[in-house]
DNA sequence: GGCAACATGTAACTTGTTACATGATTCC
DNA sequence: GGAATCATGTAACAAGTTACATGTTGCC
């Protein structure tokens, strides 16, 4: 229901081909919505049929050539239009949550790796968001389109950073009660 | 890959119907990994085919019949097994996020009403959490199975007051500039 | 009698992942 | 010659949602 609307809004920004679509999913915008390739392949053909998107055939010097979207006037409203609909808070899944509700049948010392590895990568992840915050945001005029994504960058930032705390915190408490 | 797990994880603790595993997967362990009924009367038939549960029907009196699951050995074993492997953070998906990332082409007003909106859903959020946390695990000592629990817990309310704050400031920054 | 909660399921569909498949160009 | 990156796809499968379907019991 939403992977549609995400190729529309990255879309909405520039014209895109499904291999920079694909980039786009794995970084910046894939921080808080993800999609792979066959997804995304499968999906363009889709909004292509329903006339949001029109596709030109670019080609290039030194690379192959390459498919590049662009949005129609029918897919900017349909993009408006997917604005006004209510969203309902994501659901939290977390397989490293659901370890700990089952504390006395699991692998004790493999749970305390396994913290320790996520509080690793999300060490990591904030790292990145910080630089990407420093390199990209650090301007005191930003445009409305960058004002949005920085709101949304600071969310991300926060998040990696709560992940952090308490993975910190979990391995202290667990440390102390083995 | 893995409501497969967190059914094995409820069944460790105690024998659940599917219902009352769609319960605690509507709330308790929901909060962390969410499924709804056909899925998980779907995955108990194929546990029961595997050889990780066995089912025995309970008659009850003044309500109607119902068919109580349990781990067995070979259910635990997987369990445990389970616990060993390595777990990837979960995606972040949220909507709300991607669409600050068109903040020129979506409907302001109607994004500043879903700010509105997810600020009461996650506050709600945060005092059923506390609740929970008053109520069910305030005791000084608690079985090493609570504890866990409580870890779990305590990432909740976390995340719910990251997302509070977060709403409030993202619509402060948003008013200011409109 | 009607509603809420209990209890269990199927069918159809959408979404998402993994593995496979192909071929171009650049750089070492 | 081989690896990396560019570029686009298909096929098969797994996971998840929504709508439909059925019947019980307790309570007002």
């Amino acid at each position: 229901m939403a992977l549609e609307h995400a190729i529309l809004v990255c879309l909405s920004e520039q014209d895109l081909s499904g291999y920079d679509l694909a980039k786009q999913f794995d970084t910046s915008i894939g921080f808080f919505w993800h999609a792979s390739h066959p997804q995304i392949y499968r999906e363009l053909r889709k909004l292509k049929d329903q006339g949001l998107l029109v596709s030109t055939d670019h080609s290039q010097v030194g690379k192959p050539n390459k498919t590049v979207y662009s949005l129609t006037d029918t897919g900017r409203e349909a993009l408006f239009a997917w604005s006004q609909r209510a969203v309902e808070p994501p659901a939290v899944k977390d397989e490293l949550l659901v370890r700990l509700y089952a504390l006395d049948d699991i692998d004790r010392p493999a749970l305390m790796a396994q913290l320790h590895d996520r509080l690793e990568k999300h060490q990591e992840r904030l790292r990145q968001y910080r630089r990407i915050k420093e390199t990209q945001y650090a301007s005191p005029d930003l445009s409305s389109r960058q004002q949005g994504k920085l709101i949304a960058l600071e969310m991300g930032i926060r998040y990696e950073e709560n992940w952090v705390s308490w993975c910190e915190e979990a391995l202290e408490t667990l440390t102390n009660r083995a």
